[in-house]
DNA sequence: CAGTATCCCGCTTGATACTG
DNA sequence: CAGTATCAAGCGGGATACTG
């Protein structure tokens, strides 16, 4: 079965996946997964330095709802929770780098290095 | 040369990609110019409804700052202005259809038909 | 250990009006 | 035709404190 788009509706199928990605949190937490990696919670306190227990929480729990994420809870005192991809989660990786490697193209256009905005660089501040 | 990531400079670089993709209308605007289609200002009005003047102006200018469309303006009276994709925004729509593509893939890993949180879906309103 | 509960602030968006 | 200017609202995110 093979999906046919519109403008309109490629654009929604697209911002859909946007929303699932967006989150100042999502993307460290999807990379500190990727390659079948499984990670604690106090494991990504550790790794993500910066974040909060309620934004970790808050980006773990809608990832898992997305289905991106899966969680095991071993019942057990203190606590212990773990922390993978689902196979469809694994599966964003390509498509990921597929973005990351459009980026490293921009300079490759004769693209004038971007003085409008930086996107992140400048001269070292 | 090949770039190298760890965790976090993959998701920052990500993140750079997704902040020029982010706006409530960019994605829309772009689908409009992909395949080298080129629009005016009004078309933009009529192909998107519900867009003000101020977002599609904003909108528009940021694309164009990020070096994915480019402007073209023609000095007469009244004015006329055409805008279409860069080369470097061209080459955005493959990688955008890896991200459909993989939206796809969603329920033909096991996945139970997203309980948690409907992207759009569920049955028919 | 692995969370939840509140309060507050900034930024993006929307509505509306005006102009070369 | 192709924009700019101004003002207010909504939402995501940060700081902080508390709990099974």
């Amino acid at each position: 079965m093979i999906k046919v788009y519109t403008p309109a509706t490629a654009a929604v199928g697209v911002e859909e996946v946007l929303r699932l990605l967006e989150g100042r949190w999502k993307l460290v937490i999807l990379f500190h997964l990727f390659g079948g990696k499984v990670q604690r919670y106090s494991d990504f306190e550790k790794l993500i330095p910066g974040i909060s227990q309620k934004m970790l929480a808050q980006q773990l729990r809608q990832l898992e709802a997305d289905g991106i994420v899966a969680r095991k809870l071993y019942p057990q005192v203190p606590p212990k929770v773990e922390y993978r991809l689902t196979e469809w989660g694994q599966a964003l990786c390509p498509a990921l780098d597929a973005l990351l490697k459009w980026a490293e193209q921009r300079d490759g256009f004769g693209n004038p290095a971007r003085a409008g905005r930086p996107t992140s660089g400048g001269p070292a501040a």
